[in-house]
DNA sequence: ATTTATTTGCAACATTATTGCAAATAATGT
DNA sequence: ACATTATTTGCAATAATGTTGCAAATAAAT
């Protein structure tokens, strides 16, 4: 039903005011969010300490994970069903559009194997594409 | 003969003691080095603005590339010819080995080419991979 | 409904990044 | 080599971002 409900429920964490809110703009966002946009789109009810901890919270669980940026901040997006609490498997591609700025997880597009040289073992991979978009091209 | 000055020159910027000092950590290292690497291997000789505008003027010029991060940090990379100032082409793989730390540029690894959904205009792409570099295993 | 466990917000603090401006240094022209 | 001009640096102040402890508020369990 309320699918809210049933991914707090599911992950065992206690059904708050702010964890609701802050999850449906997940569930209601096409790319990825900041921080500072959960922040401006909560109107700043929540102190900044409470997201936090909330992100935190949600990828701990599995429930969103972070996408590699090349400025100084950190974007979250949801995870999919094959992401349990303490391993991510987001192996797809996270674009970024140089005109809206948004970031956008493409689920479909499914990361190339790497061939990495002798010594080298690989754990996880993060593929990070800028350029435009298709609702801006 | 100096690459250090050579670099500099090309780029028609000051020779001054921070910028030699910097580039030449960049050229000494096999990997990305961070801000506060920088603070650290100059024994804060240089003030934390200095570092920060001196890494800003690199990058602008072209002579080093930052790498996506998923904490947020800014990682920073000694740019191949190929990168000309306000474009960058380095189309390589980045690892991050979770043993010692280090991110390391592995040039020889080509980026496999990657087919986006339509609408989407590739311009830049990024790969980070972390693991267990040939050192640590 | 009461008890217990968890979460929140405040305050204080720590770290990281940015800006203006005067002093110091590098480049230029003679 | 020296004076002039342009650039860069460091300091100070400020802003932005992230962290921790603890008491009050809220949710879960009995």
């Amino acid at each position: 039903m309320d699918q809210l409900l049933d991914i707090l429920k599911k992950n065992q964490l206690s059904i708050t005011e702010g964890r609701k809110k802050i999850l449906e703009l997940f569930l209601k966002s096409p790319g990825a969010l900041a921080h500072a946009d959960i922040e401006k789109n909560t109107d700043a009810s929540y102190d900044r300490v409470t997201v936090y901890r909330t992100l935190q919270t949600f990828v701990e669980k599995g429930i969103i994970h972070n996408i590699p940026t090349t400025d100084n901040s950190i974007l979250y997006a949801l995870c999919k069903d094959n992401c349990e609490a303490g391993h991510h498997h987001d192996n797809h591609v996270h674009f970024i559009c140089d005109s809206c700025d948004k970031t956008i997880c493409l689920d479909n597009v499914i990361i190339p194997e790497v061939k990495l040289p002798k010594g080298f073992k690989q754990k996880q991979i993060d593929v990070v594409i800028s350029g435009i978009c298709d609702e801006c091209k």
